[in-house]
DNA sequence: CAGTGGTCTAGACCACTAG
DNA sequence: TAGTGGTCTAGACCACTGA
């Protein structure tokens, strides 16, 4: 409904298989047209993430397509984690933000297969001019405003000792996206930083790439991961982006790997 | 047609719609039961890589289904990297035998864009009785025969310069699948490992998992990859499966990371 | 019960490939 | 031209959800 503006400029379609559709330079089929103009609509915030979308039957309806159209759309976007379909419910807007203790893109995994969450400590927080790298992967101008933070993840204490360090996070955010994220405002901040980002400052992360290197740890990042100076550390690199591919997060991420392992599936 | 003994034995459907298909302890749509019998068929080596499968219209008339079901069986085992379609001329079972420069699984890449291809050097090639451990995750019983290989892959020569090895590899594969292997087979082979698995041993490499971790160099392991001993190394623990999550191969690579990463895309 | 997604069918035309 | 996969339609029934 208050999608019909945006969503009916549609080229006219009429009934009958294999329709031409003009207005389109390069030839796509009509249902990655419909796809198309559905990620708009996520880009743009017309459905909010956790929200239902239309019912396939509406949506056939306002494209003017039909109904395995739209599916075959919808599908698509099912395996590219942008939706989500419950059968007898609906097809909802994927939130990334949900599974509690689950951290979103984090591929570490104790050795053993223990479950146990990992519990955060922020370092530093503080917003300052986006160094000429970091501005480069974020595709901001030179000098534009970026936040930096610095977190350590734990693993949870044995009996009466301390928790261990395992991962030592530094994030690069631009300064423009989140406009209000201060130290304090984090630290108060319970949950996984990725729903911090899509509750507070309507930034959906999609996907991401990471660049792995073996390390050694710098006498600093030995003090605050508690192992020895020049010590192995597995360095992960991450870009993490929004709807389009647009860059929303730098994240430099050094992993103790002693007791746990980055675990990727290869297909 | 000498398919017909093996794969006519899906329950007997009537037309219609929604058809209850009885056999299956646990239900499963239509679409799925004839992925299933299609991947079997694959095991058995009803059809090889490269080789067209039947036609679509043939496979719905001998399962007695419409072209749209086994169109979804075929969609799906086209996502999974069984298959591949080409329009106009059929669907092909995946041989991952071909891109000739690319190594199948290898994530690794230079931090320059570039794309010369890594050069192998053999170090190693003995049959043996498989270690616990190896025999574990092989899925072997204590004690079968293996076989180990070690190799390295070095990055091609500057100038004048020696070649720089980027990557050593340790192999251990099930003595009995793979037969005839000796080290003067392995020596002989032009092109990548994968592709002399399928073509000499029919055996087909279709998905793999990881274990990564970030390692000190030993003494033996830095000589051979020309580091100093202790330089931080990235460890890649790969276990190789064919159909079925068969375990066919396993592999621990040891990669000097200092002019190249391990690339990985999230989603 | 009505509404949703999930499966299946039957038949049409298009785009590509090859003889 | 015939055969293949690619797209699209229209309509049926099933399985699940929630009022």
């Amino acid at each position: 409904m208050s999608a019909s503006a945006t969503l009916s400029d549609l080229p006219a379609t009429e009934a009958g298989a294999g329709t031409a559709v003009e207005a389109t330079p390069s030839f796509s089929p009509l249902y990655r047209q419909i796809k198309a103009l559905l990620v708009r609509g996520l880009q743009e915030g017309e459905w909010l993430p956790g929200q239902a979308i239309p019912s396939e039957l509406v949506l056939a309806a306002r494209f003017r397509v039909s109904q395995g159209t739209v599916r075959k759309a919808i599908d698509e976007m099912a395996t590219d984690n942008l939706l989500v379909r419950r059968q007898g419910k609906g097809t909802f807007v994927a939130s990334h933000a949900e599974q509690a203790t689950q951290y979103r893109f984090l591929r570490l995994q104790p050795d053993d297969g223990s479950a146990t969450p990992l519990q955060r400590r922020l370092l530093d927080c503080r917003r300052m001019r986006a160094p000429a790298e970091v501005a480069r992967l974020l595709d901001l101008k030179a000098g534009e405003p970026a936040v930096q933070v610095r977190r350590l993840l734990l693993a949870p204490a044995e009996a009466a000792a301390a928790p261990r360090p395992v991962v030592l996070d530094d994030l690069w955010l631009p300064g423009t996206l989140f406009k209000g994220l201060t130290a304090e405002r984090l630290a108060a901040w319970r949950g996984p930083l990725y729903r911090l980002f899509e509750a507070e400052f309507a930034v959906q992360t999609i996907g991401a790439e990471e660049k792995i290197r073996a390390v050694a740890a710098s006498a600093e990042e030995a003090a605050l991961l508690e192992v020895a100076p020049g010590a192995p550390l597995l360095s992960v690199e991450r870009l993490t982006h929004t709807y389009g591919e647009r860059p929303v997060e730098l994240r430099r991420g050094l992993y103790h790997t002693a007791a746990h392992h980055y675990r990727n599936v290869l297909s």
